[in-house]
DNA sequence: CCATATTTTTAGGTTAGCCTAAATTTTATT
DNA sequence: AATAAAATTTAGGCTAACCTAAAAATATGG
């Protein structure tokens, strides 16, 4: 079966919301696919009848074993080409999210492989997020948000929630990136704020910030 | 200004037809896009609106300057993306042009730029045909048609005429490839077939594959 | 240069994916 | 439990890019 970009669009984007256990709704669709209610319903009519989604009017909707399945092939091709992107191409990582949504729609199951080769088969993206191998295995890894994290303990940080430019425009800025080590050395009660300790420095980070920043215990 | 994938195509179809200094007629259109000469005609009307082509009624159709311009840089992503695949991810050949269809259509300036940077600012793609530079202009080299090229004479292979995966084929069969140098040694009158050298072996080359491959003199 | 063949255009229709406005259903509040 | 608010669906439309069938224009060749 072969779907289009729109399909493709819409399999991937109830397959984040529902990473929580729960079913998606019309509200949080139409806003991040930007589309109206009335067209997501539409699409849900159809995508139901494709086999790809269970959907219970006024209740929501989840993805079958098959819709699943193509959501991660999108997922594992957004990221692989994420990663080369980065790495290869040196662009930076506050800009390869925009690119990756047009090229993760390329079809070609050999193209993939031989890019999952000649990367020597990455396990995580620039952001931290896991890259399903070709047949939609995640590995997942131990993380905490960092406003949760343990006070006055090595950590490093793992993943970022959000592709948001300006967000990842304030890490650079901050120097903080995948793999930088921290500790967090006072919380401030007042507005939440974290100061932590970067290499020698210390860094002021906003709650809003820390919020969309994981870590990893060190070791 | 941004177009539609198949806006894009058109035009590209459009600057191969007219390449010969010809305009291009409606039914030609239809056979390279795979549609009926009524859509071409619709679509016609609406990309000279967009200023991409002049068309005269009845008469065919050429591109505006704004058209060739798009039609290089689709060219340019096309040829660029095919020397990635055959030269990074060693995908053969014979597979790349239908890769390249999708990636072509991708949009991000600084994505092809980084490309070409990356792949080293390449000259011609894995079939021989030269890659546009950024900003349109294309290197060509001087080749001859196998077919009416000097006997006994040291060839080197610059380019095929055809992306055609059984032509191809026959080509790896034979051990034709771009680069490889051969000498005429007989040319049959009969079938018009050639008969060829190449290293020390003598290979023989019916007309139609040899009016698909260029080449020119060894030097 | 006329009659026929070929090419191209026009007219009318379909489907995918979106939209707005109105109706319906569910959820929250008293 | 009734009513107000919020979420969702239905109804009716639009545009891009196709299609078929019929009409019109151009090309051909005797
Ligand atoms: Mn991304
Ligand atoms: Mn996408
Ligand atoms: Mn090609
Ligand atoms: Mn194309």
């Amino acid at each position: 079966m072969v779907y289009t970009i729109s399909e493709e669009n819409y399999v991937k984007a109830i397959f984040h919301l529902t990473e929580n256990g729960k079913s998606a709704s019309t509200n949080q669709l139409a806003e991040a696919l930007k589309a109206k209610p009335a067209s997501i319903t539409d699409m849900l009519k159809k995508l139901e009848l494709k086999n790809l989604l269970h959907y219970e009017k006024y209740y929501g909707v989840t993805l079958t074993d098959n819709g699943k399945q193509l959501a991660l092939s999108i997922i594992r091709k957004h990221r692989l080409w994420e990663y080369f992107l980065v790495n290869k191409l040196n662009i930076n990582w506050t800009e390869v999210h925009e690119i990756a949504e047009q090229l993760e729609h390329v079809k070609s199951h050999l193209l993939i492989e031989q890019l999952d080769k000649y990367l020597g088969y990455p396990d995580f993206d620039p952001h931290g997020d896991p890259i399903p191998d070709s047949k939609g295995n995640i590995k997942e890894q131990e993380k905490t948000r960092l406003t949760l994290a343990a006070k006055n303990t090595e950590l490093e940080i793992c993943s970022v929630n959000s592709r948001n430019a300006d967000f990842l425009e304030m890490l650079e800025m901050k120097k903080l990136q995948i793999g930088t080590c921290i500790s967090i050395i006072k919380q401030y009660s007042f507005d939440k704020s974290l100061d932590v300790k970067l290499n020698k420095k210390t860094v002021n980070i906003s709650e809003q910030l820390a919020k969309n920043i994981y870590v990893k215990i060190k070791g």
